[in-house]
DNA sequence: GCAAAAGTGTTGGTAGTACACCCATGG
DNA sequence: CCATGGGTGTACTACCAACACTTTTGC
């Protein structure tokens, strides 16, 4: 029986495999070139060392001794970007003998984050780090492009029944910018009416009595995310806690966009 | 995992964390004393050495650096019961730095794993082995309750959505043997009327010309599983193979990778 | 015949889809 | 005025839960 067994009977070789913490990160953002609607982006490093040296890989790093898992890829996710993650969740854990070299046995485990989208724009970008369209990548280094392929499965697969939406989002947002959000993750139209009443009739959004001003038509109503409600279902696991999470307070007010308010108008119509 | 979460097995400072693999094992079982409602038991491994010596614990054991990890989970899996899985999936890498001792920094990459019924039944059980309830365990090593409590969690509300619940069954079965499946699983009765409305409908079974006799009523038509299906969407990760599983293909080539060490410094910025 | 489970039919509620239509603003 | 998206109403469909009802065996 396996508790019998014990592995330490050589002495100088590596006992274990390493274990290497990345990140798929992802944000939405608009390419100027191509035209005006939002896409998934995401921010790759580029490797300064062999092998694989020059491709284009996750962040990510080592795993330190003293740092829990969500801890160490929000780390290296702040390290190369900049960013706080407003979302982060483990992805899976890679660990075939062959994905690395064969002197080496590397076991990955990844998480995939959200970062704002006017965040993302302020996202520090180098040399080594750049963004790219998640669905046009290059040939990356090691078994990432799978790793990518499945992290953005699972956000398309959760965005149709949880509520990560919102961590595209800023503080308050109208519901044609929450649909936006929707459309380019799942990458079709959606009906703005029927999109409406489903968001509306679920609870996870507050309307508040603010309206969006500036625009060329009818100014949209603005809502907030209802914090009663967790962004995604974890099951009986505890909610993950990372260094940039804000505690489940009152919100600061930072509104972003021109907003009109209207308190003391009465309740519209 | 109980002979790798053990720290007096370093006799220097660990470089990085030790990495287990455990598995949940879950199978079908009547219960002689309570009733005749097949319920969801789990096999367990006493500890028999510090930390939590005495306790429970999943089976598992220290990755070995030529096996992949699902390989490892159902090796372990089988030195401990003596079964083969019908399936297997990972299930989440638990890492938090406290999870073990102070001294040791285990990473468990957990998995999950369905055994068919009857050959639980032929389990090998021993002083150091034995089944427990799902749902009545108790005070387990580690964190263990809590990577039970998840797994259950798991599997609960995949057996909506998915078919794995063949994988408790034998070749062929009754409709209503899957529906035992389903209610022992679920925790609640199903309507016998829509559940064979479902199922039938779904496509994932396939009528056989056989009827089982010998009950006191009226004999069911045996169905077989439709082996075109999977059991369960992985999305776009590849199937995942462990020794025990029916070899339908040859292996893919994944190779990658030619010298060094992966993911090392993966940020450059 | 009777009990019991297999198997069929019907109905009502609910959620998602398609689409017609009105509303309120900037220009 | 018009153009544009915000926002409402409504019919249609598909699926699911509830449950009445018929069928086929063992005893």
């Amino acid at each position: 029986m396996s508790s019998s067994e014990n592995p330490e009977a050589r002495a100088h070789e590596p006992v274990s495999a390493l274990l290497a913490v990345s990140t798929v990160i992802f944000a939405l953002r608009t390419d100027e070139q191509t035209g005006d609607v939002p896409q998934v982006w995401l921010p790759l490093v580029r490797r300064i060392r062999s092998p694989f040296e020059g491709r284009w890989a996750l962040p990510g790093g080592p795993l330190h001794l003293d740092e829990d898992l969500p801890f160490a890829a929000a780390r290296t996710l702040h390290d190369t970007t900049g960013l706080r993650p407003r979302y982060l969740e483990q992805l899976y854990a890679f660990g075939d003998v062959r994905r690395s070299t064969a002197a080496d046995r590397v076991v990955s485990i990844v998480y995939w984050a959200l970062v704002r989208s006017d965040e993302a724009s302020r996202a520090s970008v180098g040399e080594n780090v750049r963004w790219f369209p998640a669905d046009d990548l290059p040939e990356l280094a090691f078994d990432h492009n799978l790793i990518v392929d499945y992290a953005l499965w699972r956000l398309r697969t959760k965005m149709e029944y949880s509520r990560i939406a919102h961590a595209f989002l800023g503080e308050t947002f109208t519901l044609a910018q929450l649909r936006e959000v929707h459309e380019a993750v799942l990458g079709r139209a959606l009906d703005p009416a029927n999109f409406r009443r489903t968001i509306e009739g679920s609870g996870t959004v507050v309307a508040t009595d603010q309206y969006l001003t500036g625009t060329r038509h009818r100014p949209p109503r603005l809502y907030r995310y209802n914090g009663s409600i967790d962004l995604a279902d974890q099951g009986p696991l505890p909610r993950q806690r990372h260094p940039f999470d804000a505690p489940p307070t009152a919100t600061g007010s930072t509104a972003t966009g021109s907003t009109s308010s209207e308190e003391d108008e009465g309740h519209a119509k």
